[in-house]
DNA sequence: TTGTAGGCGTTATCAA
DNA sequence: TTGATAACGCCTACAA
């Protein structure tokens, strides 16, 4: 082995320039300035030498990183994973680098990866994944937030947006109640919720879009068919045995009084409650059908294919990581984006 | 605004001690000495202060970066977003951060993220992902990553071990194999394969072990039955469509020389292959069974439930995380991980 | 135990 | 157009 780095210098004295020319020859400086002649000189020196610039010292010396920090729940999860996709599209076309973490919904490790990028100087932190209601750990990311935007990084949310920045909202609401006005439309008349845990404002604004939109119909939803699990297939599949065990939804098809119509408020989970139908002897859709949201690409081939609400999740990674980098304005922006219905066979016309 | 930042100067100014000591209170040096007393007043200067260390100045007085870069042909592949789960939490573990870059299976932009973390000085590089038999593709990616290396980096790599880096490979060939005596002694004897790309090498290992597997029972399989396509979901449509319009599946089931079941080299092309069966009127799996690969968490509940085999994908993740962090050998280290036949309701028992 | 001072690799300011 | 030289923020021998 050589000299263990080759730095800067060694290109200068190799090319025969002083630091300072070298610098400006290799980063073409802002008062680009350099002959020709001694450019090649530099460029060629530095081929020579394997020269490769250290990122750490530029981002101290300019003042400026070029890192983007991104913190989801749980990546393994397909509907993060996908908004990570736009997310990393985006930063690469500002020239910027993606630093991951997947907090497991950990508030804890939230506040701790803001507190990493802050110490990383990241130029912009993106947070995707609903809140839940928990005042206290909701304080404590906004004030982290606001704390590393007084510090001049940019901040934008995926979500909720009651953490003081810049925040892509889904129409949560308006889809479900238009969901619901679909599958009423189709001749359902009697419907469960698999809504989520309590605490958790994405489920809710879910929940209750989908019961306005019933109620707007003169239908409404008896609290026992609303049933709250974990916001995962697991989750999913529990309550729809819970529905199953309090007799709502019944082998055979629905009769007077029983579920017609399960709407999950996310994809797996109706996957999860699909599994559970099928493992009770349920068939899904002729004894209930079901729904769920988010149009995750993965299970767009299931059987029968899922009715749903469609998210341009890609395209709202690389808007929230447009918002992040743009500069911030004195009133944090609210970019809402609408989901589209999605009628499929698991939700067929109903006599 | 005060000051646009706060250094640790201004710390050990406000706590009236020199820089050193501030510096050694905060981080707790390897030699540890500093009065308990002083340790206070510093950390409460440095509180009072909302101190927080640019972690780009440490990397670079310590000469030695926190980051550990991680590169996956598609992040909202759930295949490589499982993995992804493994490698953050390893990361995590070791105190690292990973810096995400999802190359679209371009290998010049492989290179150009190896490039980026050479300039980051990253700790570590992990390539997930299979490749391609591109020689020139891989010598270059070989050389960066040799490269890299001799810079002191650490790298890892999930696949084949063919870029002279330690390597956790997956046991395609020996776990297709067995999946192909399963189906054989599950009564299948007229196998067609969804290949994936010609060129890909995992998928050829799959297909390899595959036939190998049926040749030890003495069954071949024609070359009209094997069917290169894309290694994505669409490939898997498209390419059981060509076998459907060659008349080798057909709706009905098989009858003498048709094909009763299709392996298709991963889950999701086993997903797009059941789809276009589907749309053909050909029911899975009365007429025609099939098995995919890896397993993938969410498409656990898929009706019928697919036969595959499982890979343990985040523990591979954290795997090649702490290989490529741990001190390197002069030989590359192969270390193979063994995927589990599952069979399910996608290839009943044949009469 | 604490402080002084040099160095990490670049960029940027200011003369020349 | 080029070249010294001072930052940038922190760590760490070395000295006191």
């Amino acid at each position: 082995m050589s000299r263990m780095t080759v730095t800067l210098s060694d290109v200068a004295r190799e090319a025969g320039v002083s630091l300072a020319t070298a610098s400006r020859a290799i980063n073409g400086s802002a008062n680009r300035t350099v002959r020709p002649e001694l450019r090649e000189k530099v460029l060629a020196a530095a081929q020579r030498l394997k020269y490769s610039p250290d990122a750490n010292a530029q981002a101290m010396a300019r003042g400026r990183t070029t890192a983007l920090g991104l913190i989801v729940h749980d990546i393994a999860d397909p509907y993060f994973s996908t908004i990570a996709s736009g997310v990393t599209a985006a930063a690469e076309r500002a020239g910027l680098v993606v630093t991951l973490a997947s907090t497991d919904r950990d508030p804890e490790r939230e506040l701790a990866f803001v507190d990493l990028m802050q110490r990383q100087r990241a130029r912009a932190i993106i947070v995707a994944g609903g809140r839940s209601d928990d005042a206290e750990a909701n304080a404590a990311l906004t004030e982290a937030l606001a704390e590393y935007r007084s510090r001049g990084g940019g901040a934008a949310v995926i979500g909720q947006a009651l953490l003081g920045v810049d925040t892509v909202t889904i129409e949560n609401e308006a889809s479900t109640s238009e969901l619901a006005s679909r599958l009423h439309a189709l001749g359902y008349r009697r419907f469960a919720i698999l809504a989520g845990p309590e605490g958790h404002l994405t489920a809710r604004a879910r929940l209750t879009g989908f019961r306005d939109g019933l109620a707007a119909h003169g239908v409404s939803i008896a609290d026992e068919d609303v049933v709250h699990c974990a916001f995962t297939r697991d989750g999913g599949f529990e309550g729809m045995q819970e529905l199953l065990s309090r007799g709502r939804v019944r082998p055979g098809g629905a009769r007077d009084g029983h579920v017609d119509a399960v709407f999950a408020v996310n994809d797996v989970m109706a996957v999860g409650a699909m599994a559970a139908a099928r493992t009770a002897g349920v068939t899904v859709p002729d004894d209930v059908g079901i729904a769920g949201f988010d149009d995750i690409i993965t299970l767009r081939d299931i059987t029968p294919s899922l009715t749903t609400i469609r998210l341009p999740l890609a395209d709202i990674g690389s808007l929230v990581t447009e918002l992040a980098l743009s500069p911030a304005k004195p009133e944090p922006r609210v970019v809402p984006v609408d989901g589209e219905v999605i009628v499929r066979d698991s939700t067929p016309r109903r006599d």
